[in-house]
DNA sequence: GAAGGAGTTCACAGATCAGTATACCGAGGA
DNA sequence: TCCTCGGTATACTGATCTGTGAACTCCTTC
């Protein structure tokens, strides 16, 4: 999805926007005029750069799982060990969620976006993919005995605690406290461990 | 949120279509010229009975917050002791995702509605505490030890197959099997119950 | 038979939508 | 010197959006 050649200083001013423009209030709810006067740009130089709102959106999206898979692989990579390193992507998701309250992106997009064809589609189930194959990489590493069954329940306490985010419960709390067990208790020998 | 006086037919037959168009296709890019259209009525019908476009959103969410409410209180009903009854919820979702495969409506409309006075805010986040209610109700009923936090880990797994399933992964089955592992581990004696 | 309500028909307002056309400007490179 | 390239400025198209006005047709009820 990475275009070959990288964006213009006009290009990134419009990505930016849009990524906060449209995670705000939605993506049909807001119009190209409306990034265009955010980005300090004209019309004009949004299609000359992105050619049509779709792949405006779609750069937006991959935009966004760029640093969201940034944040997560660092918060892997800053873990003491193996079996804490299972969880990190929950930590990261507290870090993110800091500046990101209104839920998943992704999520989001598809209830936006009802057409299969439409690159959203790809990139969404992609992210979703993505942090699927590495909980269960991460699970073997650590020596857990089910790796496949433990990052499906990983992945599915991690969007619940995502979607219900603006709901203001703590579910991430009680999420991480759960997916801690969960490592622990698909340990060999978890009181050793 | 009940009106007092029951739907006209016409007016039931516009929140027919609504459900079923804001649903598939998402709130903003559906316009009320199109449920006009689907439910067989004038636009100026619609308008005679909901006022507004927002209020139609609201009374959409409202309809089948019902209804699934109804379904769930069925699916609980429907067990056959206490602890089975704990994770009911979860059966009702798969009965629900056989004809709602678009994600959880009241998410999905969190994420076009930006405003948080919307009367969409209060329906979804209403719906998502009446379940978190639900489960603590039942985990106490069944003898579990710790309901409150048991309500809360079960309402994010609930919440994370929800979200999900537009992706086609079985995060429903884990979720499933999950809850019913933490219901059996926070009760007195599990060996014996 | 009169009254009233639910619904229809159709035209319309005013705004906003995505996207295009045309002409212009300034800097960097051959 | 010329020429391309990134960007500006502005006006425009045609469609679609929510919402309204006004007159009309039924059907029920009193």
């Amino acid at each position: 999805m990475r275009e070959a050649q990288p964006m213009s200083p006009a290009g990134r001013r419009i990505v930016a926007a849009a990524e906060e423009l449209f995670y705000d209030r939605g993506i049909t709810a807001v119009g190209v005029d409306l990034i265009a006067e955010h980005s300090g740009v004209t019309k004009r130089t949004l299609y000359n750069q992105f050619g049509s709102k779709d792949r405006l959106v779609a750069t937006y999206l991959d935009e966004r799982d760029q640093r969201w898979r940034s944040l997560v692989l660092a918060a892997v990579d800053a873990c003491d060990g193996p079996v804490e390193s299972v969880t990190a992507p929950f930590d990261a998701l507290r870090t993110w969620s800091e500046n990101n309250t209104r839920g998943c992106a992704f999520i989001n997009a598809l209830a936006e976006l009802a057409d299969p064809s439409h690159p959203a589609y790809r990139i969404a189930a992609n992210q979703k993919l993505w942090l699927l194959n590495l909980f269960e990489e991460l699970a073997t590493t650590a020596g857990c005995g089910n790796p496949a069954l433990l990052a499906t329940q990983l992945l599915t306490l991690h969007e619940g605690a995502l979607a219900t985010q603006p709901l203001s419960l703590d579910t991430l709390s009680a999420g991480l406290d759960l997916a801690r067990a969960l490592v622990r208790a698909d340990r060999p020998d978890p009181l050793r461990a």
